[in-house]
DNA sequence: TGGTATCTACCCAGACAGAC
DNA sequence: GTCTGTCTGGGTAGATACCA
């Protein structure tokens, strides 16, 4: 036997049992009826108002419409979880796609992009900061792989990919975010580079 | 050939600030 | 106080390539 309840603010109906526990409700946005175990709950126990497969759909819509947020947290845990910078910020995240502007920042192709660190995570040496982070295209992105940019700059994969004024003017932009010139931030990737792999060396 | 590394895309649970 | 929308944090799967 239920008696029946109305929420206060949103009115939906409600059935409890008699131990005083909701044992279903009615969905705020699909109105169907549906048991207790069907709704998610708050961490204080009480019911959610749109039921589990209406909250999903939600979130999935969350989620598609805030893409930029999930990649800028993506790879800030990443550097984090490596012990490595992870001061990388939403702002950052939309100046470097404006400087981007659709191009990949090293081959200067008008494709989708993917965010890419300028020198990889796995260098264990630079993280994901403002002057690491870039955008390029995906195939730039498989064939650089785990590859610093002068490795890449010398390897054969980056044959046809390499755009040199695209590059000179990205190599521009992220000294400029390190608030250093050209030929210093050029000299500190070198310095990063040999680091990391001392490091490298010395942990194998 | 399996493990590892680089990503994106998606799913889910729960916390929290602010509106009502 | 109740409830919602927003946000954070954790996870998995899949594509691709390299390396031991």
């Amino acid at each position: 036997m239920y008696t029946m309840k109305r929420t206060n603010k949103t009115k939906q109906i409600e059935l409890i049992n008699e131990v005083g526990e909701v044992a279903h409700k009615v969905c705020k946005v699909c109105e169907r009826l549906k048991p207790a175990e069907e709704f998610p709950v708050y961490s204080d126990g009480r019911l959610r108002a749109s039921c589990q497969p209406c909250y999903k759909k939600y979130k999935s819509k969350y989620d598609k419409g805030n893409k930029d947020k999930r990649t800028v947290y993506s790879h800030k845990k990443r550097a984090e979880e490596l012990g490595l910078p992870d001061n990388f910020t939403m702002e950052e995240y939309s100046e470097l796609k404006a400087f981007a502007a659709g191009r990949c920042m090293i081959s200067g192709e008008k494709v989708k992009l993917q965010v890419d660190h300028f020198q990889a995570v796995s260098k264990s040496w630079l993280g994901s900061t403002k002057g690491n982070l870039i955008l390029v295209s995906p195939e730039v992105n498989l064939a650089k792989g785990t590859m610093s940019i002068f490795e890449f700059v010398q390897s054969e994969r980056s044959n046809s990919l390499i755009d040199k004024d695209q590059l000179e003017k990205t190599i521009h932009y992220l000294a400029q975010a390190n608030e250093m010139s050209f030929t210093e931030y050029v000299d500190f990737l070198r310095l990063a580079e040999e680091l990391a792999n001392k490091n490298k060396e010395y942990w194998r």
